[in-house]
Order: structure tokens, then C-alpha cells, then sequence
DNA sequence: GAGTTTGAAACT
DNA sequence: CAGTTTCAAACTC
């Protein structure tokens, strides 16, 4: 089910998401079954969001201000339909069949309602909110009046019920577990709740499975009636309008692909699905979302908040008092996905990043990314608890969907978050959380995915300023939980290297599987980080654990590096991670980039420390600023220092570069059309010349035949240029020059071949 | 490639 | 905080 198009999370209100209220969230059910789609693999887990996977935990929540709006939360679709709940009336839940898939609930405030008939979640297979489909309704459907809790379920459940409760007037839960659906408004009492699942009505009859992104684009809408009284109509097929009746003012907000939307009102949703609501612990305050989108909401009066839209299993997330955890969901089109989690902690000044992680069936990886930080925090949970519906447990092999770029909001900035092709895993079975590493492994890539999961050495994190290398610290009793701190590189390091094997052994639980995706990193956009180059080090003596190490400093593992007796690797994790926090005591700032932004009125960067250079006169790249392209600020502490805006030295330095970077990238174009011409005229001469038996003519084309066709082109060019001739010109020349070697070396093979044919006869 | 220079990091 | 040492990169030959 798309809640929210990846087109459309970047027009979302920032409003529309309270992280706040994550914690509000009942926790599922444990016995909560997973409802999985129709068209899913067993072992896939509806995480699409394009698709309409379902059978979500669906929670919406919505402050208490903002009850007085009301929204609709739509996703395009090719089939609307309508799932309308409102107040003051009786509750004639009419489902029609999947041509005609209108759900129309009325709540009465009074009673408790059987419906004759209802799903056990809303399909999204057809006008749906769940992939079920349309089924029987077998069972008690139920609403509390006292706070507007619609219970859809065919085993009247206390427990359900007390969620319902335990949700309170604040929160608006829209819940799926198992088979029951929950609806709790959150408004006002007396406020009817309109959940419309508009149908297109184009296409009637055609029942669309989850796996067709295409086409289904659901459109799912959540209206909320508060206490105004306007009522919007809502879209969808006139047949399947949705029936409200105490609306009053009633603001309808589409959420729908590639639909701009907008909103004002500080109303606040999160989607929330479950599908293993198993182990989670009791620390647990964030609520299993549904896979979906990150909403990030920034305003003036609270800093960067991110609401997250994904899908936790048995999964238990990191809670940090005071500060907003949001978990992030993956948009992942194929039906074959793994569950993307995230968790992006918010609450600074600085640009957050939000790592974007597709997940297990059973994630028991987690991964925060806090900001700021140029590590990825990979916090192993245990997975205690067998696969839920129909998933395998064991090593399995899965294939992973093809991440979309998706766009993540983080307050004032949104970004465009590209996530890098999933590839297909193979789940290894991981270390036991009491020994040393996690290993996953894909088949593709024969990559390998190692996290120790061991307790390390505690230290604290700083949410509001978390260093790299900062260990979380195991959740509260959870003593088999543990993280590990991974660079942020470290995902393309893996990917990019053979395998980082560590030994593991007997991981009895249900393995996580976790590709990761490339995330920007300081700012940085997935091209710049990855595919800049990073010089090897050549270490001897600080094992790669001291800021000598260019590797560490920055973050990263060794990879491909000179270094000798090198520490900085995921075999040696204890002591980096010691040693990161050796650094980190010694200067919390250790690991930030040393680049900043200046004072107003000084240039954009500026070294945050300054240089001490003493000789350099910091117009060499032994000074950090000059080394940065930067020049030296009033910070700086450099001697003799010429490495300012007026300073003619650095000015015929910087030209001199200049030149030679211009002369550089002018050969490289040069040699690179050559080149492409002289394989191109290899190619095309080939098939003339090769008629016939005998020795191909290129077999002639020796080591020595092509040093000198080069000597002679070389030549041809240093003539040109030394007579000064346009580029066009040497061009054509060192062309002609290479046609008359090509011609020689033809006539040769003839004259071989002519040879050797009258030795034949 | 070896040796030197340099300045940041680490140490006292 | 300052002085010294260590270290690895930058640079020179």
C-alpha cells in the first residue's frame, strides 16, 4: 500500500507527522498475526508501498489540536473505494463486492455494532486496506463510544480493546492486528471518522493483486471529521462517496502520487503496520509503523521531528527520552521486499541523515543514523521469536526489492535519498549475539555483512551530539542486544570488497538480513561519498586507530589500504571501538569534519580549528586549509602564511594548478578519443581484412607494431602542437597518420598471407 | 623509492 | 595550556 509516494512525501506538510505520538502508539499485539497479501509470497513481507500490500497495523494519530481538521490520506489507485466512519449513526457496514468496493462504516456512539459482514482488514487487493481482500465478516465489530474506537474483529478482543482504550483520546488509531482492525478516533467525542477508500470505479471487477505497482495505485483516505462544520467531498466514484454525516468542517487532504498536496493544519498521521508484533520489549516506545514513507515535520515551535512510515516486526527500537526517533520506511515497489527500517535521530541543529535499511522478514538489525555523525549505528536485536506467517525461518535466500530513490525530509531540507539497487541475499547464519559478529552474505556479491553484536564496551551516546564510534548501549534487559558501530562507508566498502568473514557460529535464532543503502553523508550526496577517492593509508604504527590514519579519522575501515598491523577493521572491533572512544574523550569533535561553515562574513568553509603551519607558508598541501582548497581564517595560527585572497603567491599557485588540471583533463579527452577512433577503426577494418582463411589481420597488430603506430601518432601530435595547429587540425592529422599505420599493417598481413598461401600451394 | 620536511595528533 | 614526541602524509631528489 503506497501511503505516501515517495513524489508526494516531499509536498507533505511537515505538520502531518508527530513523532511525538509514536510513542503513543499501542504496542501490537502479540499475537497479532501477519496478513499478508494475496499476491505475496509467503515469505514475503508486504512492505510494498506502491503496491497494496497490507494487512497493516494502521495507526493514525493525531494531536489533539489538530483533531479539529480533518484529512484524507489518499494514495492513487486504480481502484478507489471508500471506507467511510462516521458518527451518529447506526453501523451498517456495507462491503460490496470487489467490482463495487465501498466500505461504509458508521459508528454509533452508543452501541456496539455485529456487522453482517466486513473484512478482516480493508483489501487493498480491491478497494482495500489490507491484501486479504473482501472476506466475510464473521465476527463483532464493535465500537467505543467513549473515544471513538471502531473495532473491526471477528473475535471480539479484549486486548484489542484495550488498545483501543489505552490509545485515549489523544491518538487516532486506525489499527490492524490481525484480524482486527481498530479505529480509534483520536478528536473530540462526538467526532466522526471518515476513512474513505475512494474506487475509481475504471475498472470493476478486476481484482488487482499487491504485486502489480502498477496498477494499483490504491487510493486510501482517512478523513477525520472534527469539529468544524465543512465537509469536503471526497474523491472517488459517486457510488462510492463516502457517507459522513455529522461533518461539519471537513478537510479533505488528498495524499495522492504525484498530487500536490497541501495542508495547514498541524493534523499528524502515522501509518503504522505490523506484522510480528512479537518481541517487543518492554523499553519499546516507538510503535511498528507501516512501510512507507519518512514525513519529517519541522516547525518553528519544535526542532526536527521525523515521522517515519515503516514496518517493524519483532523488532524493538531505540528509545531515547526526549528526543525523536523515527523510523524510517523504505517505498519498495517489488512484492518481493525485505522490510527497510530506520531509525534517524533527530533534535540538532546540523543535517540528518536517515539511513534507510531494508530489512529481514526479521530484522533483527537495526541501524541509526545519528546525525551529524558520519557512522552508521547497526544495533543487533535479538530475534527471539520464531518467523511470523509463513515465513521460513532459517538461513533462506531472499530476494530484496529494488529500492527506489525516495525522498526524505528532514526538516528544512528534504532530500533525495538514492537507494541503491537490494541486491539478493543469502542469509548466513549470524554469530550469536554473545560472540563477536554478525555475518550476513549475499549470494550476488558474495558480500558479507559483519556487525558484532557483542556487548562492547559502554559508552554512552549523545543523541544530541553522538560521536562516531559511540556505542548505543543495550537496550534495558535486553542483554543479547548490542551494537556496533559501523562507518558509514562501511556499506560501500562492503560491497565493494570480497568477504569480511569472521567466525560465527550457531545463530539459532531467525537471522537478519540487511542490505544498506547508500546514504548521503555529510551533506554529501551518495555519488560524492562513493565514488570519491580515498587515498590508502599507509599506516605502520598507530594500527589505524589514532587520527594519524586518514581511514579512521574519517571514519572509515582500512579498505584496500598499505597499512601494516592494521586495526581498524571489523575483526579488531573492540579495539577501535575503544580507541574511538580514547579519541573521543580526548575531543569530542574528533570525528567532524574539519570544514565548516564560517563566521558571517568569512568564506562559506573555513577550517574549524585553523592550521598552526609554521613553514609551509600554507601554501602547500601539508597546511589542512590549503590542502582544502580553503584559505586560512582568523583561526588559524599559520606563520608566514600566504594562503589568503590577495596573496600573489597563492594566486600563481592556484593559476599554475589550474592549468595543469586543465592540461591533464585535455589529454585524458585526448587519449580517450584517440583511442575510441583507433578501436573504432580496428573494428571496421577487421571484417575486410579478415575475409578469407589465414591469420586474422589484427593477430599482426603486435606489441611492437602498436608501440610504433603510437610513436608515430605521438609524433604527428607533438608536430601539430608544435606548430601551434588547432585541435581540429591535430586531430585530423594523427587520424591520417594512424589510417597510413593501419593501411601499412594491412598491406603486411596481405603480403603474410599471400606469403603464406604460396608456401600452401 | 628513499630520504626529508611538515604539521597534526598524541603525549607529558 | 605549552612543550615535546610521534606519526603519516607531502614533498624532494
Amino acid at each position: 500500500m503506497d501511503v505516501v509516494s515517495p513524489e508526494l512525501n516531499s509536498l507533505l506538510p511537515d505538520e502531518i507527522m508527530d513523532t511525538e505520538a509514536i510513542e503513543d502508539v499501542p504496542h501490537s499485539q502479540p499475537e497479532a498475526t501477519t496478513v499478508q497479501s494475496e499476491a505475496s509470497d509467503d515469505t514475503s513481507v508486504p512492505m510494498e508501498t506502491d503496491t497494496p500490500v497490507a494487512s497493516e497495523h494502521l495507526s493514525l494519530f493525531s494531536d489533539a489540536a489538530s483533531t479539529e481538521h480533518t484529512r484524507a490520506l489518499t494514495t492513487s489507485t486504480a481502484t478507489d473505494c471508500t471506507f467511510s466512519i462516521s458518527s451518529g449513526s447506526q453501523i451498517p457496514i456495507s462491503i460490496s463486492s470487489s467490482s463495487s468496493p465501498h466500505l461504509n462504516f458508521k459508528s454509533v456512539l452508543t452501541a456496539t455494532t455485529t456487522a453482517t459482514k466486513t473484512t478482516d482488514s480493508v483489501s487493498v487487493t480491491d478497494c482495500t486496506v489490507s491484501t486479504i481482500g473482501l472476506q466475510k465478516l464473521t465476527a463483532p465489530f464493535t465500537i467505543s463510544p467513549a473515544n471513538h474506537q471502531i473495532i473491526l474483529n471477528k473475535v471480539a478482543s479484549s486486548q484489542a480493546t484495550e488498545a483501543a482504550k489505552s490509545a485515549g483520546a489523544p491518538p487516532q488509531v486506525i489499527k490492524h492486528e490481525g484480524q482486527k482492525l481498530l479505529v480509534t478516533a483520536i478528536g473530540k467525542p462526538g467526532q466522526p471518522i471518515v476513512l474513505q477508500l475512494p474506487h475509481t470505479g475504471g475498472k470493476p471487477g478486476v481484482s488487482q493483486t499487491s504485486g502489480d505497482a502498477k496498477s494499483q495505485a490504491p487510493q486510501f483516505k482517512v478523513v477525520t471529521i472534527g469539529g468544524r462544520s465543512e465537509l469536503k467531498q471526497v474523491m472517488g466514484s459517486p457510488g462510492n462517496q463516502v457517507t459522513t454525516l455529522q461533518a461539519q468542517q471537513l478537510k479533505a487532504v488528498q495524499i495522492a502520487k504525484k498530487t500536490p498536496v497541501s495542508s495547514t493544519a498541524p493534523i499528524k498521521f502515522i501509518i503504522t503496520k505490523t506484522v510480528s508484533s512479537k518481541g517487543l520489549s518492554p523499553q519499546t516506545t516507538v510503535s511498528p509503523v507501516i512501510a512507507g514513507r519518512v514525513l519529517t515535520q519541522n516547525s518553528a515551535v519544535m526542532p526536527q521531528r521525523t515521522i517515519t512510515l515503516t514496518e517493524t516486526h519483532n523488532t524493538s527500537l531505540q528509545s531515547i527520552p526526549g528526543k525523536k526517533i523515527a523510523i524510517s520506511p523504505l517505498k519498495t515497489p517489488s512484492k518481493n521486499l525485505k522490510p527497510v527500517q530506520s531509525v534517524a535521530v533527530g533534535g540538532v541543529a546540523g543535517s540528518q541523515f536517515k539511513t534507510i535499511i531494508p530489512l529481514a522478514h526479521q530484522p533483527n538489525v537495526q541501524q541509526i543514523q545519528v546525525p551529524g555523525s558520519r557512522f552508521h549505528y547497526v544495533r543487533l536485536v535479538t530475534a527471539t521469536t520464531a518467523s511470523s506467517s509463513g515465513q521460513p525461518s532459517g538461513p533462506s535466500t531472499s530476494s530484496i526489492q529494488t529500492a527506489k530513490p525516495m525522498v526524505v525530509s528532514t526538516g528544512a531540507v528534504r532530500m533525495s535519498v538514492p537507494i541503491v539497487q537490494a541486491q539478493t541475499m543469502k542469509q548466513v547464519a549470524p554469530k550469536p549475539l554473545t560472540s563477536a559478529a554478525q555475518v550476513v552474505t549475499t549470494t550476488q556479491t558474495q558480500q558479507r555483512l559483519i556487525m558484532p553484536a557483542t556487548p562492547l564496551p559502554q559508552i554512552q551516546p549523545n543523541f544530541t551530539n553522538l560521536p562516531p564510534g559511540t556505542v548505543l548501549a543495550p537496550a534495558p534487559g535486553g542483554g543479547n542486544v548490542g551494537y556496533a558501530v559501523v562507518p558509514a562507508q562501511y556499506v560501500t566498502q562492503l560491497q565493494q570488497s570480497p568477504f569480511v568473514t569472521l567466525a560465527s557460529t550457531g545463530f539459532t535464532a531467525a537471522p537478519g538480513i540487511q542490505t544498506q543503502a547508500r546514504l548521503p553523508l555529510n551533506g554529501l550526496s551518495t555519488a560524492e561519498t562513493t565514488s570519491r577517492p580515498r587515498k590508502p593509508c599507509n599506516c605502520t604504527k598507530s594500527q589505524c586507530l589514532k587520527l594519524y590514519c586518514d581511514c579512521f579519522a574519517n571514519g572509515e575501515f582500512c579498505n584496500n589500504c598499505n597499512c601494516n598491523n592494521c586495526f581498524n577493521n571489523l575483526e579488531h572491533e573492540t579495539e577501535r571501538l575503544k580507541a574511538i572512544k580514547t579519541c573521543l574523550d580526548r575531543n569530542p569533535e574528533a570525528f567532524k569534519p574539519k570544514i565548516g561553515k564560517g563566521k558571517e562574513g568569512e568564506s562559506d568553509r573555513r577550517h574549524s580549528k585553523g592550521c598552526n603551519c609554521k613553514r609551509s607558508g600554507c601554501l602547500k598541501n601539508y597546511c589542512e586549509c590549503y590542502e582544502a582548497k580553503i584559505m586560512c581564517s582568523s583561526i588559524c595560527k599559520c606563520n608566514g602564511c600566504k594562503n589568503f585572497e590577495e596573496s600573489p603567491e597563492r594566486k600563481t599557485l592556484m593559476h599554475l594548478a589550474d592549468a595543469a588540471e586543465v592540461r591533464v583533463q585535455q589529454q585524458t579527452a585526448a587519449k580517450t578519443k584517440l583511442s575510441s577512433q583507433i578501436s573504432d577503426l580496428l573494428m571496421r577494418t577487421t571484417p575486410v581484412i579478415s575475409s578469407g582463411s589465414g591469420r586474422l589481420p589484427y593477430t599482426f597488430v603486435t606489441k611492437e607494431v602498436l608501440e610504433a603506430t603510437c610513436e608515430c601518432l605521438l609524433e604527428q601530435a607533438k608536430k601539430a602542437e608544435q606548430t601551434h595547429q588547432p585541435q581540429a587540425e591535430a586531430e585530423r592529422v594523427i587520424l591520417e597518420e594512424f589510417g597510413h599505420c593501419l593501411m601499412r599493417i594491412i598491406s603486411s598481413a596481405g603480403k603474410a598471407k599471400a606469403d603464406c598461401a604460396s608456401i600452401n600451394c
